[in-house]
DNA sequence: CATGAATGAGCATTCATTCAT
DNA sequence: TATGAATGAATGCTCATTCAT
């Protein structure tokens, strides 16, 4: 159920609630049975995401070159935004938008994860001293904005290419 | 009243029309006396915008230095969707939701312009030979997402020297 | 003026207010300087019709043939129906939609006109007897129908043959 | 609740969605629930009545006296018409207007019953031999005439009568 | 006097959410 | 527990009418 309204999530963040029941095989009293609202919903999809991005993330801190980690982080980052319209909307999104507390504290503890794999590369004098902890979310934004454009993934794929060969040192 | 306007559409890309009324100081009926309908007011704006924006891109094909030329229409472009919202959107939605022909041909007609200054830059030889001009629309819809994230004009406008100087030979 | 606001009545019943002072070729606003709204204004439309066909159905009287001068009437308020969709509107309406008293007072007027042309035809035995003057409004009616179903003349006017005939004696 | 739903359109064919829902009792979401938009709920009601007097249309093929069979049909269908104001608006409407294919073709079909009806009063020699298929729609449109404007069934059913009377042979 | 910009109530339609079955 | 019918607030748009210029 959970894999079913993922699915659609993916495919846009503001498509109604009554499509996500409909793809997901169940009646939509179901849905709201398990999540109290839509906004639930989508955390409840979100948290997922971050969750499995943040296990990614510090599966990257075990290898050996630092910007190596680094730059396999952010492809991921990527790869997970372009298989969920939902989460890009959640990464350009000023923060702002607060969503529940749940998803604050997992970005949170990502900005964390990410920020260590940044000190790491910028200590071992792969990336430029410049890029700091604060332009992160703004370059996972600006992934984002890359991938709502393209369709296809060549173009954004070759985007954080380019973007991961501006913080090299 | 295109100034009140347009400072609204700034502030996103589908909020409703009375609230542009309303912000306006104006009646809904008013708004649609100027524009048959929501599409048209959006329309309008967008090509004011891009308007602008294409005679600053031609204005830096005087400049003698092919990259200076080139980095200072992407600064140029990036201010512009800071100050626009709905610019923004447009620029990272993907092609398919085509505005309006008007809309379309300057969207063109800037495509011809921004890829000159790409062209010169290479041929200088300032810039990497593997960015191209489908890359270009990619690179702004990055840029757009890293506005759209970030609260301050500090944080995108780091985001686009980080960009650029990816881009360089 | 009149003439030009009539012509689009003819087009029509409810169309826009600013469609009848832009065919009137003037402004909006002056419409209403002649007509308080858009019912006073059909009002003098109406009444101008009515007045027309009024004196047409007085002319009729003088016809000595008390048949032919009752064919006459209906196919002159058939073809003046046939030329203001307004008016057919009119004619169709469940009196209850009591227009202003100058129209009620004008087709109480026609009507005490063609109630002489109905009596005298019945008299001479031209007309079945079964046929009342209440029947006339229906008749009218029914006319006005079959006008706004058919585009071209022809229909209508056969429509209206074969009425007759169903009232001869 | 289509019922209900028919109750109204009974009533006019141009009166708000609101008022259907609140006539019928429900909420207008409800309405939409059922029918996608206003049209789909008079194409229905539309549909239903054009069935109903095709039935009774084929029906009255079955009646021996082929006069009798067409002057019932006439009447069954003036009396479809009374009770349904959408479905006179429908019969009075230029074709153009064309509604749903399934309007459109219960039309044809209807049409075509009909004119057997026509044709073999004719060929009986108890119709006039003017009066061509074209004409029966514009009959009935001059029957829808006379019922919106009479408020009684006295009225309308009279002339009805009369119209017969001016087709026979 | 004429003009037309401005107004706002009215209408069709969508969608998140609730609740009886 | 699952279902989906019902709800109504929100949104884009139209049009009769008013009023400052």
């Amino acid at each position: 159920m959970e894999a079913a309204r993922a699915a659609f999530a993916e495919a846009g963040a503001e498509l109604p609630m009554e499509e996500i029941a409909r793809r997901a095989g169940v009646g939509i009293g179901t849905v709201y049975r398990h999540f109290p609202n839509k906004e639930a919903l989508l955390d409840a999809l979100l948290a997922e995401q971050l969750h499995t991005f943040l296990e990614r993330t510090r599966a990257a801190l075990a290898r050996d070159d630092p910007w190596e980690a680094f730059r396999d982080m952010v492809r991921d980052g990527a790869s997970a935004q372009a298989e969920d319209m939902a989460y890009c909307e959640l990464v350009m999104s000023r923060k702002a938008l607060s969503r529940s507390e749940a998803v604050a504290a997992l970005r949170a503890e990502l900005d964390e994860e990410t920020n260590k794999l940044l000190a790491r590369a910028k200590a071992a004098g792969a990336m430029r001293e410049d890029f700091t902890r604060d332009d992160l979310p703004v370059l996972f934004a600006s992934i984002a904005g890359a991938i709502r454009s393209s369709g296809s993934p060549d173009a954004w794929k070759r985007q954080v290419e380019f973007a991961l060969d501006g913080l090299r040192a």
